[in-house]
DNA sequence: CCTAACTACGTTAGCGTTAACGTAAATGTT
DNA sequence: AACATTTACGTTAACGCTAACGTAGTTAGG
């Protein structure tokens, strides 16, 4: 009969049995045993290092096979003082973009045999900072970071750890050690340059709270480097939720239509475009016609839109894949360039006026 | 003069000097030494164990924190025979549903203490099996797969490990270990047997190639289950792309509505059938008058969209919240329930008629 | 006041692996 | 043939930590 007690998880009442104690793995020594060997040649034999005869490998590995062996690699860090762990932070899983540039990565890291532990911040630097600490626990082989706004004792302690450092997504000129990413205040300035130049005088920006997303704070920035802060056609700004997505870009331009006769709203990216697309069509406006709308990023979204999204391509998956190699040249003890800008491209869609005329197709 | 020489990643230039020698970090030892005690006291300190005055056990942390002590996970591990790292296999992170159940599970393992090594299958079940290989050599607390579709050697390697494992978002009553998820061939027939009472008799399916996703597969199913396969009711199905995205709705779609006079179509989830709801439009069809859309998950999107989506609503994030702490209470010597079966909500929206004549919002 | 039971430590012996070095046999060199 | 080099191993000593046990000094109990 099996003696159990009740608990209760969530609202599931579960059964609680004792524990069955768990066997032991085996370890290299049980493989060199039937190998008839010593474990250091087993150990030569599995990392594939010379100092085997072809002959024996193929035995030990055999045999090894046969013993479902499988390394410890605490053990292995332990001895050699690092691991090939590499610690992802990430602000959130949510949308598309931190989604590629990881995806990016992390095909690039497995292939070189390399693991990652992945965190997200939820753009929080006291929560990144405490992971961090735990990472470098695991004497990790490198550290990505996205962007470049830290707590300040991040900074130190990972300058000081000596470990390769990446930091995405984000431009600076003075990383805490490499930096692949794009510059958004330029990519901001490109976005309002062009809409100036077809005539847009009274621009808004619709986003999440400020200081949340440093990078839309940059890129806001940037527009307002173009349209500049006069009255009546200074950049507003509604910043309804910390969420990123298509329901703040509703709400944010539900707001902004409420405030002033606004002509070109710039948005945090493509799902809130698109939130505030839809907001304009709920108030019976029409797209360009009435209002243009410029997104961010370039996502798959505006692939099915019925008209062409304006907005600004970034290249997420291929920063990835970059940064991954760069940092896998760092690992290999190669000191590389510091920054490295990766260019983003400007799409003139349809949700903006061709220069001074109401000519493409029009949702609404 | 710093000597370098020159090597290309990707199209880039960078310069390679010779790494600067690491200087190692501080071990326990350190830290006793400047507390004039021993090792064993400073470890009892920091774990928080008992065995330590309270005097002394303030002084040490005091003394590790001044010398920027971080402790050794290789070493603890191999001392103790297991970690806290925590596997976790996804096929993806695109779309929001498994950075959803991803992020139920991290905030509650975060909390525990314990990191996540993630990894993303893209559906291959061989890739997992290499993944877990790799995974295991780390004495993993836990692992957590998605789904219940694995390769063979999956099964046996990881019930030889004894380590806890739990399959997450399907359902099965014959799990590995552990499972949580949603019966999702239910799920198809409750979609499909709300649509025929509707009235509805032409049915589609819009989804990626069969056998990529197999819950996808198993909801297809359940609908099949109430449609049956008479010559004109039977469900077509469309299958235009491997990615889950806008567009393989939109194409999908198009290619359904070449096809036969269909009156509902089911897509794989919401993003698709709002891909959908666009291609319909794009060919003059008004929704829900001149076609059914059903969608899947109850997305944010649903959210914004003129009308609202029929869909399923599906508990993500507290499915992962639940199978996290079933799994914690597994570490923690607990034996539970098997299988937990979550409910889901089928959400009546605008995009089906209402009975048998179309009353609610349209689009187009 | 003597013994039992605790409290607060310290000591010893691993955990499974690899770097560094040692050594005997095989091979090459003149 | 004598010596140098290479190949293919084996031995030893860490890597940093913790479980298990040992032992003084302190408190409690009758």
């Amino acid at each position: 009969m099996l003696v159990y007690r009740t608990v209760k998880i969530e609202e599931f009442d579960v059964k609680v049995f004792p524990m069955p104690r768990s066997t032991k793995p085996g370890k290299i020594e049980d493989v060199a045993a039937v190998a008839e060997t010593s474990i250091m040649t087993v150990s030569r034999a599995i990392r594939g290092v010379e100092g085997v005869s072809e002959k024996k490998r193929v035995e030990i590995l055999k045999i090894a096979r046969k013993l479902n062996y499988v390394p410890n690699s605490n053990a292995r860090s332990l001895a050699v003082a690092n691991s090939n762990l590499i610690g992802i932070s990430l602000p959130t899983f949510a949308g598309e973009v931190f989604a590629e540039i990881l995806d990016g990565m992390r095909g690039t890291f497995d292939q070189a045999g390399y693991s990652s532990v992945i965190d997200t911040t939820q753009y929080n630097k006291d929560t990144e900072l405490a992971w961090i600490r735990r990472l470098l626990s695991w004497q990790p082989a490198a550290i990505i970071l996205t962007g470049i706004d830290h707590h300040p004792e991040t900074r130190t302690l990972l300058a000081s750890s000596r470990i390769p450092v990446l930091e995405i997504w984000d431009h600076t000129n003075t990383p805490i050690d490499t930096s692949v990413g794009i510059d958004h205040r330029m990519a901001g300035r490109v976005m309002a340059e062009h809409a100036k130049a077809q005539g847009y005088g009274a621009p808004a920006f619709v986003s999440t709270p400020r200081g949340y997303d440093i990078r839309a704070d940059a890129r806001l920035a940037g527009i307002r480097d173009v349209f500049g802060d006069q009255e009546g056609s200074e950049v507003l700004t509604a910043r309804p939720s910390l969420e990123n997505a298509f329901s703040t870009g509703f709400d944010g331009t539900l707001d902004i239509l409420s405030r002033r006769d606004t002509d070109i709203i710039f948005y945090l990216n493509d799902n809130m475009a698109f939130g505030g697309i839809m907001a304009c069509q709920s108030k019976g406006m029409t797209v360009p016609r009435d209002m243009g709308i410029v997104g961010f990023n370039g996502l798959d979204l505006t692939r099915v839109l019925p008209v062409q999204l304006t907005t600004v391509k970034t290249p997420r998956r291929q920063m990835g894949v970059v940064g991954a190699r760069l940092l896998l040249a760092r690992i290999n003890g190669v000191k590389v360039a510091k920054s490295t800008v990766m260019p983003v491209q400007f799409v003139e869609g349809e949700t903006t006026v061709l220069q001074s005329g109401a000519q493409g197709g029009s949702i609404g």
